[in-house]
RNA sequence: AGGCCCGUAGCUCAACUGGAAGAGCACCGGACUCCAAAUCCGGGGGUUGGGGGUUCAAAUCCUCCCGGGCCUGCCA
């Protein structure tokens, strides 16, 4: 196979789209940095990224209005300071683009209500929940709207999002089928993504909603980030043959964080059985803060200069907007429905 | 539209016929530990969903409101 080297002048209309939600969690934890984040801002330099805050899949649980507005500001301001460059990246908030709620409805229509049933998430998610919505249950078709409103052909996603994708591959075949090939073939991007353990409690992946010493924030004050990795759990019994799950998660801050000369030494240390696990920590702690510091510099300049983060999503939300009006506007053709249809 | 059940600490729940609101887990501090975990010692935490009423006394009884779950019916 030949392998060409990239065309320089027709790149941007050969890239490939790539699509991906985030929600508005309000604090962005190292898990969601080293799983996800670090992937959108690579994946900037070959492809034509959108990428988008996805209020209203946040919405699909209990949320305060009060709040959400800052929390959506904050991982914007979040996302920049990790990398997502405006000038690449069209980034922007879901409901300033009212047609991925029009598509959804759409996609509603063309979806079966086994499936969504079938959904394992849902099934989860929703029995957590006392107060069950209709979006909840309905959430993996916004999702499928979100992809396919850009007609994104690739979307980073981690394994547990492969059956919601699926879905959205079923929908945009059964469209293309039934009303006029439209929609691309999604493919997911399944990057190495590190599943980072909670310090806490490794035995679960980290995550806001266990509790405030289950993550660690990336835009977090170091002498509580020095705290939590200080206070990780390590071996849980006596030592055995493998290394337990507390200390794999530690040597996989260092291995994503610090150089891979002090990532060997240490693995050394620990295989001759010589390793202290202050020491360890120690240099967890320093190597991540390490690779933080210039992201939490960049997101404080950011935290005095907020209008310039919302500048960006306005920004964003208008290049968004033109490219799902343009195929909103073809979506409704094929599906006879908008005032275009009535005219002769 | 009608009927039944529920709401107590962050979570799961307890509190007899009305009689001083409690436990487990979680959280915080200390001991122990290379650090942690486990264990031990100590600690904080509640307008009992909200308003009104009955009573000497209400988580408990009455009433209205809010929120949630379930059943039946009606309509598009």
């Amino acid at each position: 196979m030949i392998v060409f080297g990239r065309l320089p002048d027709r790149a941007s209309s050969m890239k490939e789209r790539v699509f991906s939600g985030i929600q508005p969690t309000g604090e962005m934890h190292i898990g969601n940095y080293f799983g996800a984040v670090v992937n959108y801002v690579r994946l900037q330099e070959q492809h034509d990224c959108i990428y988008s805050i996805v209020d209203y899949h946040a919405i699909t649980v209990e949320h305060d209005p009060k709040f959400l507005p800052a929390k959506v500001l904050s991982m914007a301001a979040d996302l920049l300071a990790c990398g997502i460059d405006p000038k690449r990246a069209i980034l922007f908030v879901q409901s300033h683009v009212p047609e991925h709620t029009e598509l959804a409805w759409i996609f509603n229509c063309l979806t079966s209500f086994g499936d969504l049933g079938r959904m394992t998430q849902f099934k989860d998610k929703s029995e957590q929940q006392e107060f069950v919505s209709a979006g909840l249950f309905d959430y993996p078709v916004l999702q499928a709207a979100d992809i396919l409103l850009y007609r994104a052909s690739k979307v980073p996603v981690g394994e547990d999002q492969l059956q919601h994708l699926e879905l959205a591959r079923r929908i945009a075949r059964r469209f293309n089928g039934r009303f006029g090939e439209f929609f691309p073939e999604v493919e997911p991007i399944l990057s190495e993504a590190p599943r980072l353990m909670s310090p806490a409690d490794p035995g679960q992946k980290m995550s806001k909603s266990l509790g405030d010493k289950h993550y660690i924030g990336v835009m977090e004050p170091e002498a509580s980030i020095r705290e939590k990795i200080k206070t990780a759990v390590t071996d849980v019994g006596p030592r055995g043959e493998q290394m337990s799950p507390g200390v794999a998660n530690l040597f996989l801050i260092l291995k994503l964080s610090a150089d891979s000369k002090l990532y060997a030494e240490l693995e050394q240390a620990y295989q001759a059985g010589t390793l202290r696990y202050v020491r360890l920590k120690e240099a967890v702690a320093e190597s991540l803060l390490g690779m933080l510091r210039p992201l939490q510099a960049r997101r404080r300049e950011l935290e005095k200069d907020l209008g310039s983060v919302r500048l960006v999503l306005e920004d964003g939300a208008s290049r968004a907007r033109e490219i799902a009006q343009q195929n909103m506007k073809e979506i409704r053709r094929l599906m006879g429905v908008g005032p275009e249809s009535l005219k002769a």
